[in-house]
DNA sequence: AGAAAAGCAAGAGCAGTGCTCTCGTTTTCT
DNA sequence: AGAAAACGAGAGCACTGCTCTTGCTTTTCT
């Protein structure tokens, strides 16, 4: 009473809870080709027809997952911003990188789910749509913060490219959709969305085993890889 | 007589291509996982079981298409890379990358079959990875040409990242699997291992719909992009 | 408090899947 | 010509997602 909630609420947030709890275990270990309602519905000892009180289809729990997936990963890159609040912005970049490689190499399943190919029929719902952002968004926040401070340094000897009239209107566009985005300017927007391409890329590439024939040391390739793209856009103390 | 193929060989030669072609069409109207052997043997009139005369397993057939996909996309590289042998190295590369978009985009899911979540339970046999490694050579082959021909300008103010021994040890290993490795110093090889990492990063993005909010004018994004990470290897003609 | 409504678990059932095995038939090899 | 191999069809197994009906319990309304 006191929580105005009835046991049969109670009951059914747990249970959904457990559902989802359960989806999460077979997706981690058997990805999500092999995440069954049947299977699961058994190791929770009830019917399968059961479920269906709970989840609305298999790419409903499909998609509980992903909106989890796409959280837990935004909370690892965020908690890795906050720890090195006070470092080098190259740092930060750097470190931000490696929570999400490390994040994704604990759970390739999780990650596919988020990045690789989308399943079936089915556009992502809106759900997952916020909550998938918050990782770029937290990249994007480290350039945005260092230039704040003055530790974006883009000297003339950086590449850049030129850009269509169209492309830079997007960017307009787009810098408006990001808070503090006024300070990032063309060449440095686009800089960052090729490290932030850059960076994904790799970590999928290594997640799905691509480059087992190029190289060993993976960890090691990688460091210098997004150390490179820090220093590509301009963050201090790349060096 | 005179191929000394009976007409049994014959036909099942035939029946083995309906198969895959049949198999290719349902991969791309409806994905991987709406790759059904049942449908395929209806399609083509033949009872389901029967098909299993011609391929293995389901898994079989989908090796097959991997196969044909990685090919497809070897072909279409490297056919750009013959139709820009004579322009500027970093034309070349803008054209290569394009080629390899251009291709994803037509066939998403064939992309998806190479580079997106790999299927269940199985490691992707040797035949994959001989085919495979094609349209990645060609990107390199860009570099390594304009190296021999003095077209790759790294100048001073090009951003380097330092390298662990073990990964400058990789790299040399790398190196001599590379016809022409020797042209490619460390710095320059990570460069270009950044570059095409960046390059199949966007296409992913891109083809998973996971740049949709960020920009509207994806082919000009995609081609500033690569413009960029040309001039960042440090190929002639990228400004 | 009693009746009506809503929520629930279980079971049967449908259509679909991958895959196996058997059984006649046809083709090929010796 | 006879043995061996290859073949197409069918039945069947175990599995999937999902629906519908049937009793029962809990909650809510009057």
């Amino acid at each position: 009473m006191a929580k105005e909630r009835t046991p049969r609420q109670l009951a059914r947030e747990r249970i959904t809870a457990d559902l989802i709890e359960e989806g999460r275990r077979q997706l981690a270990e058997h990805g999500a080709a092999g995440l069954s309602l049947r299977s699961v519905a058994r190791e929770l000892g009830m019917v399968s027809s059961a479920v269906y009180r709970y989840v609305d289809s298999r790419d409903d729990l499909l998609t509980r997952l992903i909106v989890e997936a796409y959280d837990s990963l935004g909370d690892a890159v965020e908690a890795s911003l906050e720890s090195s609040a006070t470092a080098a912005p190259a740092d930060r970049w750097v470190r931000a990188a490696h929570a999400v490689r490390d994040w994704a190499l604990e759970r390739p399943h999780e990650y596919f789910l988020i990045f690789g190919t989308p399943v079936p029929g089915y556009a992502a719902p809106e759900a997952t749509a916020v909550a998938g952002t918050r990782a770029s968004l937290a990249l994007v926040r480290i350039v945005v913060e260092a230039s704040e401070r003055g530790q974006v340094d883009r000297n003339p000897g950086l590449p850049t490219a030129r850009m269509s009239e169209e492309l830079t209107e997007d960017f307009s566009v787009l810098r408006r959709s990001i808070e503090g985005g006024d300070q990032l300017s063309d060449d440095l927007l686009l800089a960052v969305l090729v490290g932030w391409t850059q960076m994904f890329g790799l970590v999928s590439f290594e997640v799905s085993n691509q480059t087992r024939s190029v190289v060993e040391n993976h960890r090691d390739l990688f460091d210098s890889a997004v150390r490179l793209t820090a220093a590509q856009i301009g963050l201090a103390g790349a060096n």
